[in-house]
RNA sequence: GCUGCUGUAGCUCAGUGGUAGAGCGCGUCCUUGGUAAGGACGAGGUCAUGGGUUCAACCCCCAUCAGCAGCUCCA
């Protein structure tokens, strides 16, 4: 890509995308983010699947409160895929009592249970709910008073009464049979704060029909054999040991050769949009985090220090949680002209972090992760440009890989939080200026308060995983703090001294996230040259071992990771083996190849396609597809020679 | 960190208060084969770890570690 002539012309691209364009593969439950998103683009309160869902979720917690009389509700609302309420119980329910719960619901249904919607005035109310013993439903009946409203809504139906905005079906009865299904009970803080109690919320699955139900579990099942971590252990990627500790991921073989492929990738790109790449050490003296402010910002997600004292020296040695702090020194080791702008330093950096213990999963939340970091210093004027130029890097990866299922945050700051440092002023420009270049591109993105860097605003790419969660994918953040702290400048044209403003980006963000998105993303059928094994050699018996190892020495003299399947086992067994493992390219040979000098060429991209090809012209190919890193993975894109 | 669930062979899982099983995988042998599982035999487990109850614990209880789902967090 020629970075100087690059037109930007992102808005034309189909690669950027809104939240609303997020298609959203099968889900069982939602985050928080993902209600904020649903309420935004999907069911509405008049819809009879909104009500059906609701509906649902009101005779659960009447056959809650029959096993469980002292149960104090708190919300219960329909959400994707189905809807939920949470509980203040005495004794946890447990998923073994969902059968009993369902028959129960059942029995509700059958009953025919009208749903009656009653006005109270607040003072009334108040009591109602009192005289139920509903704490909860009393704190925010409250909070509805003080905002103003002068009656509540309450439906009733059968025994069970609640206080709620509805709507909901006319009646029980309305429900169809066997379109619903309890799904999981899990915790969940009173309105949403870790400082209030932890309820229990039981999650349930409805949809219009049984069929519908049917169709969704088997969507969700599929979906569970895409997970990264099945995947990963599957394709020999990465595993976890109890002996290293939780959120450190062992990267197997297979798995590293991924991530030295990717890691080539990313290296040429940079190298042609002219960074340099530096190394850092994993640990670093406080002092440096003390200037950097993260000590007195990030320490939480800091892993505790190494505390050194003998004779020479006293001092706390911590794991680095980023690498900027280094960089900058980096930049601070010699005087800087303008000419040197903008200087970029980039460095696969690995950096560890704490994460508390629920938060690890997989490779998409872990302790020590390998970042595909880079600071970018730069004059007042070249921010907005290279901010695009930043933004064009990220357009390369997400298009060659054809990734879709993310949108695009701009983190700004909260202006009446503590946690942020530097003045207001500088923050308001940098903001304008992100949001600016964003605009310019025509890029569409969601604004969200509080989501902003300590040190500086940022553009997310926030990325959808198969079950539904969102993390960051990719993160570009503008720096105006960090040059003051450091003490950063540059002499500039006119000769005076100036500060540099500092770019932060990581497009591919972690190896260990992005590979964990890439893996369910193309459902771990790697191209060919990301692929660990570029092609696997099946001879078709014994007899032809010797042609079989005579080509996959040449392959491997060529570099490529050929294997050969030397195993006592039938031709169908070893295709079997290959293809469950999504080797990309088989090559079967028999008497006929020996032969003929061939080799019968298997491309599991292609289902049971193949080819006869001289072996020259195979390995032609080959060589073509890894140079050019064919996308060959996609079905749609040509292979040369095929 | 919080709530709930789970931890048995490399993997997926069954099982019982009297020290364990299947399928796949792995090894050896037979078979010498042309595109999604040929056959036989065999090796593999301190039943996550540490305590406790019991004549006896893989099973019951407690704690710890780890995983899963969710909540919260992700500055």
């Amino acid at each position: 890509m020629n970075w100087e002539n690059s037109t930007l012309d992102m808005g034309r691209s189909e690669t950027f995308r809104t939240a609303r364009d997020l298609s959203g593969p099968a889900r069982g439950t939602t985050s928080g983010r993902h209600e904020r998103m649903a309420k935004s683009s999907k069911l509405s309160k008049d819809d009879w699947l909104y009500r059906l869902r609701h509906s649902l979720s009101h005779i659960m917690a009447q056959a809650v409160l029959e096993i469980r009389p002292g149960a104090r509700l708190g919300f219960g609302p329909p959400v994707e895929n189905g809807f939920y309420y949470d509980f203040l119980l005495d004794e946890p329910v447990s998923d073994a009592e969902f059968l009993d719960l369902e028959q129960r619901m059942r029995r509700i249904i059958a009953e025919n249970q009208k749903f009656e919607r009653a006005l109270r005035p607040v003072a009334e109310s108040l009591c109602f709910l009192e005289d139920r013993r509903q704490p909860l439903k009393v704190e925010y009946a409250q909070d509805l008073a003080r905002r103003g409203e002068s009656s509540l809504s309450f439906y009733r139906n059968g025994p069970f009464e609640d206080m709620c905005e509805g709507p909901h079906l006319e009646s029980t009865g309305e429900v169809p049979e066997n379109c619903f299904r309890l799904d999981s009970v899990a915790g969940a803080y009173w309105r949403g704060s870790e400082k209030n109690a932890m309820l229990s919320r039981i999650y349930g699955l409805a949809f219009p029909s049984a069929a519908d139900l049917q169709r969704f579990l088997e969507r969700r099942d599929l979906a569970k054999e895409r997970d990264h971590r099945k995947l990963g252990q599957l394709l020999g990627i990465f595993t976890f040991d109890d002996d290293v500790g939780r959120g450190l991921p062992l990267w197997l073989p297979n798995g590293t050769t991924v991530r030295d492929e990717l890691e080539a990738l990313a290296r040429e790109v940079e190298f042609r949009g002219g960074y340099q790449r530096v190394t850092t050490p994993h640990i670093t003296k406080g002092g440096l985090y003390r200037l950097s402010g993260h000590l007195s910002h990030y320490k939480d997600s800091m892993f505790p220090p190494m505390h050194i004292s003998d004779e020479d020296e006293d001092e706390d040695y911590y794991l680095k949680p980023m690498n900027c702090p280094h960089h900058h020194k980096i930049y601070a080791s010699r005087p800087r002209s303008y000419r040197e702008l903008p200087l970029r330093l980039a460095e696969f950096g690995v950096v560890y972090r704490y994460e508390r213990s629920g938060q690890c999963a997989g490779l998409l939340r872990v302790r020590g992760m390998c970042q595909n970091d880079s600071h970018i210093y730069l004059a007042n004027e070249q921010v907005k440009e290279e901010v695009k130029r930043v933004l064009e890097l990220h357009r390369v990866y997400y298009e060659m890989f054809r990734l879709k299922d993310y949108w695009i945050r701009l983190s700004l700051r909260a202006p009446d939080s503590e946690k942020y440092v530097g003045q207001a002023d500088l923050w308001e420009l940098s903001e304008k200026v992100v949001r600016e270049v964003l605009q310019e591109l025509a890029i569409p993105f969601v604004e969200e308060l509080g989501e902003a860097a300590f040190y500086g605003p940022k553009i997310d790419f926030q990325m959808q995983t198969l079950l539904g969660r969102e993390e960051t994918a990719a993160t570009t953040q503008l720096d105006f703090v960090m040059a003051e702290r450091f003490g950063l400048e540059f002499t500039d044209r006119d000769g005076q001294k100036r500060r540099p403003y500092i770019i932060h980006r990581a497009p591919l963000g972690t190896h260990e996230r992005f590979l964990s998105y890439l893996l369910e993303h193309l459902n771990g059928a790697f191209p060919t040259w990301l692929a660990p094994v570029h092609v696997r050699i099946l001879p078709v018996s014994e007899k032809f071992l010797g042609y079989a190892a005579r080509l996959r020495a040449e392959l491997v003299q060529d570099l490529f990771r050929a294997e050969l399947d030397e195993g006592n086992e039938r031709l169908n067994k070893k295709v079997l083996e290959a293809v469950t493992h999504k080797i990309p390219n088989l090559f079967v040979v028999g008497g006929r190849d020996q032969e003929g000098g061939t080799v019968s060429w298997r491309r599991y991209c292609r289902g049971n396609e193949q080819k006869v090809v001289r072996f020259e012209d195979a390995r032609g190919i080959l060589r073509t597809l890894r140079a050019g890193r064919v996308m060959d993975n996609f079905p749609d894109v040509a292979v040369p020679g095929w």
